[in-house]
DNA sequence: GATGAATGAGGCTTCATTCAT
DNA sequence: CATGAATGAAGCCTCATTCAT
């Protein structure tokens, strides 16, 4: 008499399976890190055999890269949200939302932010995420840029000025979620408003 | 396989050894990526034979954990260092003087800040960084703190201005380290000393 | 991964079926090797999926012996329709006929050769061919025996001219067929044709 | 307690464990099939762990090439030998002096024929040994050409019979080592004799 | 019957670590 | 101390075979 309980072979729509994969490798990452989870480890949360990982990715670094693509496609999909509201009537009231939906963003996707904010971010995978956070930091820019033009805002270099912005309230937020301390949410936007506000004002 | 090369038998002090695996160690995981170094490639980078190695570090993560410490080490060094100028006269010329030296202390150690910034990490790793990060956190906002009641600096919330500030700062030159492109020094050095003096001004 | 590509639900007799098979894993381990070719090639091939080729054969090794039984078969006919015509009037005229047929055979089933004459006469598989060789050159000798006795014929030891003969033969033309390079049968056909009369000539 | 042994660690020159290795593969194969050889059984059979498998060839199929190429190697070497006697005086000698010769390279090297006359001769590996072969024959017409021009010999097509008596001879050895019957050299050498005599008598 | 997604044993290969020289 | 050949655990991936639809 053995241990070994044979799997029940269940089929799935070909997208859901990819999904539960991709799934589990991200909550695996992001508990005990990239290096130290296994194609069998990311098979057995998906609750699949270890050969059927490979009727979904051709190789492990395959599912990483798509992991990676989906960040970057939903990173796309929420700059151009913010790029479509620039430039609208209330200044000041953009400032505060490009605050409170950066946040909002970044807790939303914590788990993969925390597996490729920092083991990801390897000299051969960085250069898609880079071209994603000079597309960020360019949107803050344009925004800041036309708020100067229309003489509600003031900044010496618009450009640095909104890579400085953004890496504040990112850094703040990707730290808490790593180091995994309570973050008070509440605290940090107030605080980032401040800063913003205070940042932009004549 | 491999081809044959027979090195000479140097005997150097066991301290400059270890310096030389751990620089040449570092060197590689900034150049290639932490995941694919071998402790050979450390090895050969040190011109020393695998087996040395062990002579030197215990394990691999022997040495990952020394680079960290050294890191971490630095980090106090220059934390101490910034918190010893806290509250001197010259309010204004300390927030300028604590944005130089903290571009200044990132890029003289871009090679570690690299490694660690990314990769380096993992769940199993970071206790060790966030204690530091806390740390230089906690001075940022003591200075901060102090201008305040001093009457010369106005924040509400001078903790979380704090973090913010350092992560805006850090966050840039980072970003800068990693992607790789060419710094303006000069013109995030301006920028952020406006953006810090503007956070500070009532 | 892979594309999806539907397949028609096509009925068709169970013998089409396992012939078209069979011939599918012949041409493709002709062409590549049988260590190349796996069972989804097989299916494929033969525009079946892969679960229906466990429909016609229990396992990949069960179609090897299938592939390897047909040869053996045509093999012992062709050694019969030899062996019927041994002993007639015309004994030189016989010999021609024989390497005419010799070759005839070799070549019209040059995919089959090409497959056993290498990978598929591992240890665990030869003792089937190797009755059908031995029986072969048993054909052989036995017509030299025949004429030698008749007093036209003349050799020494007639069994191993037989298996001499045989292996002339054979090896050229699969040597050819091997190696895919161009065979000028008509001049392979007269030199044999030349050896094997010189050889029992007196 | 368990039943696993530690095996001593030998070092031994690199010549010495790289022909170890050769030696334990092409008497696996030969005895039991590639296909059905693994690293582990070689590494096994040479004594060693399969790691050190790994010094000495980059993959198992390196292996193979070096096993070929060895093969190879030793048949130019031999043909080279049988060209320098073409041309002597003593015509007749010469010719039994090959036939002696051949079968006893063939017998010599019995397992790597074994191997290589089978399943070695993928698609893929075969234009080495098709070289080899057709310098083999190449060289077996040279001397038949000679011969004739020198008034001694006399055929239609030197380069076929070339061909053919070459493929005789070698044929019938490989097919007593595959099968592994008992062979009788002095029957089959005598055999070989009369038939090339009188392939090349006038 | 037919299908092809799912399975998992097993092969190949890498590399951290050990140890005889 | 230094060396680097040797070790073997462990990871990635393939593919023959099964089975729910």
């Amino acid at each position: 008499m053995s241990t070994v309980t044979k799997r029940k072979r269940i089929s799935k729509s070909r997208e859901d399976r990819r999904r539960d994969l991709l799934a589990a490798a991200s909550r695996l990452f992001a508990a005990r890190g990239m290096a130290a989870i296994t194609v069998s480890d990311i098979a057995d949360a998906a609750d699949v055999a270890k050969g059927t990982f490979y009727l979904y990715f051709d190789t492990k670094e395959d599912l990483l890269a798509a992991l990676r693509e989906q960040l970057v496609e939903e990173s796309l999909g929420y700059i151009a949200e913010l790029a479509s509201r620039v430039g609208q009537e209330d200044w000041w009231g953009q400032v505060d939302a490009a605050v409170d939906s950066s946040v909002g963003f970044l807790l939303a996707h914590r788990d993969m932010f925390q597996v490729f904010g920092r083991e990801g971010m390897t000299p051969a995978t960085q250069p898609r995420f880079a071209a994603c956070e000079r597309k960020l930091s360019e949107t803050f820019a344009a925004g800041i840029r036309l708020g100067v033009e229309a003489g509600v805002f003031s900044v010496t270099d618009p450009d640095m000025m909104g890579v400085l912005l953004r890496n504040a309230v990112e850094g703040a937020v990707l730290q808490a979620i790593v180091v995994g301390e309570d973050l008070d949410r509440g605290r940090l936007v107030s605080a980032a408003k401040e800063l913003s506000r205070k940042a932009l004002t004549p």
